[in-house]
RNA sequence: GGGCGAUUGGCUCAGUGGUAGAGCGCCUCGUUCACACCGAGGAGGUCACUGGUUCGAACCCAGUAUCGCCCACCA
């Protein structure tokens, strides 16, 4: 019966099954089909495909340091249901699983819960225990907290990982991730490092990667270099305030500026050239009041004339037009706010009036904020702040994670270009986006502006201490300089490698740090260095050709909309400049999960209902459902009533299957032999399947699971509401032996194992444990390895017949039905008499089916058939009978 | 300021040129020999607004409003 052989992969409970349950629940399926699944490798990924057959699949890799919440079961579907899809379509699913555990998260969190902190100076210790395990709820105070080398450092958060990940890995299999679990990543670990460095190497080699001494844009809390794609502007209060210059003669010449701290650091002030107001101005000079540093006044088409007074400020460095001013006028560098974003305490040579260098002194050390409040006062008393500041709202870039506006300071810095700064480079990628099937198509815009906006290379190095380290040495001079512009690598071989602690070739540990010897680069790569190199981790770049050959470039990047240009660009970037393609071909974007009141679901909100709490409150098939009823790249409402249906389809699934398999003799309840069919209902209903199977088919082809869903569902609920109700006295075939089934009984056996066979299949990616369940009643092997529905063998047993049909019966039964709704009496009451008013249309379905419609409207009396203007089937002059006996 | 998306019955959403759809909720009724985690029947919408194109517009075009998001804007 069955044309499945039995293959390694079957789960071998189903076997033991094989037969359909007296009750049938939801509950209880997942812990029994994923156990069931691992035992029998039913996802495991067969390396001996060839690329053509494989589809490949780059998973985000959760932040093992967060907790998972409803978004990412949302997500995380949207990908299995596609997995799913394909496997049953023939494709080898390569379905890997990350998990990020690099960053600042991960750094925090460990430091919090070992109570220690990473310092790269220091030795690294074997068998070093933590002082401290476990949060108890609190967080181990930095004072308290032991200094330990990165090596040390790295280790303790594989650990701490390591037992996250068995929580996330209990979710993702109770969800029903069909991911080969024998294949994991982290991106701390030693692969993603080699990786890492490797990539970055050969970009060192092929000029893609620079170091490079520049302003740009610094974290004054984390104390670290920030890149554009990690910016966040936000409103932040500020004060416009109009200060005076003075020309030579003592004309005033008055701006405004909402950063007055700035005043010492002000190198020129700038117009527009074409401005009339300033154009006596141009070539002269001013000086500034309480410091009385002399300034040109210069002309720069930035300027804007309707902006504050219309001529600025250029300090080193307020601003990023600060900087452009600066680099294009080649104007000094004067800083006077560092690292730690306090006035830098030495007082500058360029103040050179006494008076000056005093007022400075006031200011050393102290933070913007209340440097800002001693120059407002100093101005204020000398006359040279023009009437009050004035309050505003005005945008400021934070870094993502901080909450104190970023500074500018100039740095050394490890840049690898992505098209910000060459104009080739930039179109390729944006070509390289051109390529890319993104779903849905409308996220593309992201990409575009992302890449058409960019404002320079891409700024790869931090200045934290845990992460991936540069694989870079520089030799001492004989004075003891670093010599940047000779960097010492290691071998590709000897990856990877912490500088800190290992040792360049030709070198010796004495000599670190000392003149003549060399000194580690202390800085780390930028997370997403890391992680832009999912691809090339997870598809074994680095180390087995052979997979890489199978799997690469992939097939699927599934992600949220939010890191397009993060994730996405940077892995773009990468696969291009290393593999010289794209790293895969398709792009799904998940929309957000919102609250009922339509606001993005907070993370707090999003803790309150834990994925795994939902899981077992509605079932894994029923969360599913709810994923998979909402499109790519939309957002969807957190709705627990769509997770009911879910369950109620599931359910409707099981009872159907079980009242299907009833209907024959138990050792073959259906048939699955086409031929059987003749009866013209039971071929109307197949040839509707067979559009349904080519529907939907054609929807999971164009990545639209909620489009498949819907059809595959719409046919379901009529198949259970009409057709199976007007054939099941048929199916049963009353009082008939297996010997001597009627033609007819055997047509709707088989019609309905027909359809149940192909039923069970469309539903196996949205909902894997009750079709699952359903096929281990009587089939053999693991639906989800059954070969996806064709409509071939559908349509050759439906031999042409209209599948209008099915309709026209079921509109001939929903009329019986309404005669008794609306005479308030049981279905069950018989029909003595009715005239059917039947529209042309629905005619032949009728007259074809009228035995069944007989049958299941249990008219036991004349039932005339008469044709109709109208649009639907009505039934009139009923006459009903006494409902039978209980 | 530029852009993207959304606006359809109380709710959540389908529907890209041909007489408004589904599920939930609601109302009425029935039912426990597949399914009470059930079934049948029913009510309910001038498709955000204003113009335009068309024989015909929820759908195409122009604009407006509201909501969400992305980017830019720091004098």
């Amino acid at each position: 019966m069955s044309d499945l052989t039995s293959r390694p992969d079957v789960p071998t409970a189903a076997r033991d099954a094989r037969q359909v349950p007296d009750k049938v629940t939801v509950d209880g399926l997942e812990d029994r089909w994923s156990g069931a699944w691992s035992e029998a490798g039913t996802y495991a990924f067969d390396r001996t495909a060839t690329r053509e057959q494989v589809y490949s699949i780059d998973t985000p890799p959760p932040t093992v340091s967060g907790s998972l919440h409803v978004g990412h079961v949302f997500s995380y579907t949207h990908t299995d249901v596609v997995a799913r899809f394909w496997r049953m379509r023939g494709r080898e699913v390569f379905y890997p699983m990350g998990w990020d555990d690099n960053g600042l998260p991960t750094e925090r969190r460990v430091q919090n819960y070992y109570g220690v902190r990473c310092d790269p100076s220091l030795p690294y210790v074997e068998g070093f225990e933590p002082p401290h395990e476990g949060t108890d709820g609190k967080a181990v105070k930095p004072g308290d907290q032991v200094p330990v080398s990165r090596r040390n450092f790295i280790e303790l958060c594989e650990r701490l990982s390591a037992q996250d990940e068995l929580q996330f890995e209990a979710l993702w299999r109770r969800l029903g991730l069909s991911v080969d679990w024998s294949m994991t990543y982290q991106t701390i670990g030693a692969t993603a490092r080699a990786v890492s460095q490797r990539a970055f190497l050969r970009n060192l080699e092929r000029g893609e990667a620079y170091q490079a001494e520049a302003p740009g844009l610094w974290d004054v809390t984390f104390q670290t270099a920030v890149a554009q794609a990690e910016l966040e502007a936000r409103d932040y209060p500020g004060a416009f305030h109009k200060v005076a210059f003075h020309r030579p003669d003592g004309e005033a010449v008055v701006i405004e500026t909402t950063r007055p701290e700035l005043l010492p650091a002000c190198v020129a002030l700038i117009a527009h050239p074409d401005d009339e107001r300033y154009q006596h101005l141009f070539g002269t000079t001013v000086t500034s009041p309480l410091f009385g540093v002399e300034v040109p006044v210069l002309a720069h088409p930035a300027a804007e004339p309707d902006k504050g007074a219309g001529i600025a400020m250029c300090c080193t460095f307020g601003d990023l037009t600060d900087v452009q001013w600066w680099r294009e006028l080649r104007l000094p560098t004067r800083s006077v706010v560092g690292r730690d974003g306090r006035v830098l305490r030495e007082t500058p040579d360029w103040i050179t009036s006494e008076a000056g260098r005093a007022t400075y002194g006031e200011l050393a050390g102290k933070t913007t904020f209340s440097a800002r409040e001693a120059v407002v006062a100093g101005l204020r008393a000398s006359g040279d702040l023009l009437g009050e500041p004035v309050a505003t709202q005005r945008k400021a870039n934070f870094y993502e994670k901080g909450d104190k506006p970023l500074e500018i300071v100039t740095s050394r810095q490890w840049y690898l270009r992505n098209g910000g700064r060459d104009e080739e480079l930039r179109d390729a990628l944006l070509a390289r986006g051109g390529e890319l099937a993104f779903h849905p198509d409308f996220m593309r815009v992201r990409y575009d502006n992302w890449v058409g906006g960019l404002n320079g290379d891409w700024l790869v190095s931090r200045q934290r201490f845990f992460g991936v380290p540069f694989p870079v040495w520089y030799p001492l001079d004989e004075q003891g300089e670093p010599r940047y512009d000779a960097p010492i690598v290691p071998d590709e071989a000897a990856l990877p490698v912490d500088p800190t602690s290992h040792v360049p070739p030709g070198y010796t540990e004495a000599q670190r740090g000392k003149a003549g010897g060399f000194v580690a680069d202390p800085d780390v790569m930028d997370t997403w260095a890391t992680s832009s190199l999912t691809p090339q981790i997870v598809c074994g770049w680095l180390d087995d050709p052979d997979l890489f050959a199978r799997t690469f470039p992939m097939d699927l990047r599934p992600q949220g909309q939010d890191i397009i240009r993060t994730w996405l660009f940077s892995t773009v970037v990468r696969a291009h400049l290393e593999n010289g393609s794209l790293p895969w071909s398709h792009a799904a974007i998940s929309g957000w999960i919102l609250d009922p009141d339509r606001k993005k679901m907070s993370k707090s909100k999003g803790n309150v209902v834990t994925p795994m709490g939902l899981l077992e409150e509605h079932g894994s098939d029923a969360v599913r459902y709810w994923a998979a009823s909402a499109r790519l790249g939309t957002d969807a409402a957190f709705e627990v009533g769509q997770m009911k249906i879910g369950r109620r389809l599931a359910i409707k699934i099981l009872n159907a299957s079980k009242f299907v398999l009833s209907f024959g003799p138990a050792d073959e309840p259906v048939s699955l032999d086409a031929s059987l069919v003749t009866q013209p209902l039971d071929r109307a209903m197949l040839a509707g399947l067979a559009e349904v199977v080519d529907q939907a088919t054609a929807a999971l082809e164009a990545y639209d699971h909620t489009r498949a869903l819907e059809l595959s569902e719409t046919f379901f609920w009529t198949f259970c509401d009409d057709y199976l109700e007007l054939v099941k006295d048929r199916a049963y075939g009353a009082g008939a032996s297996a010997a001597d089934v009627t033609e007819a009984t055997a047509s709707a056996r088989a019609a309905l194992g027909l359809a149940l066979d192909t039923l069970l299949r469309l539903f196996a990616p949205v909902l894997p444990f009750a079709t699952e369940e359903v096929w281990s009643w009587w089939r053999e092997g693991t639906v989800h390895r059954a070969p996806w529905p064709t409509s071939d063998a559908l349509r050759a047993a439906a031999d042409g017949t209209d599948p209008g049909l099915v309709a026209g019966a079921g509109a001939a039964l929903a009329a019986l039905r309404k005669v008794k709704s609306e005479a308030k009496v049981s279905m069950r009451t018989p029909l003595e008499h009715a005239v059917l008013d039947v529209p042309a249309a629905l005619r032949a379905g009728v007259e074809a089916a009228i035995d069944d419609v007989r049958n299941a409207g249990r008219a036991t009396g004349t039932l005339e058939v008469a044709t109709s203007e109208g649009e639907t089937v009505v039934a009139r002059d009923a006459r009903l009978g006494e409902a039978a006996p209980r």
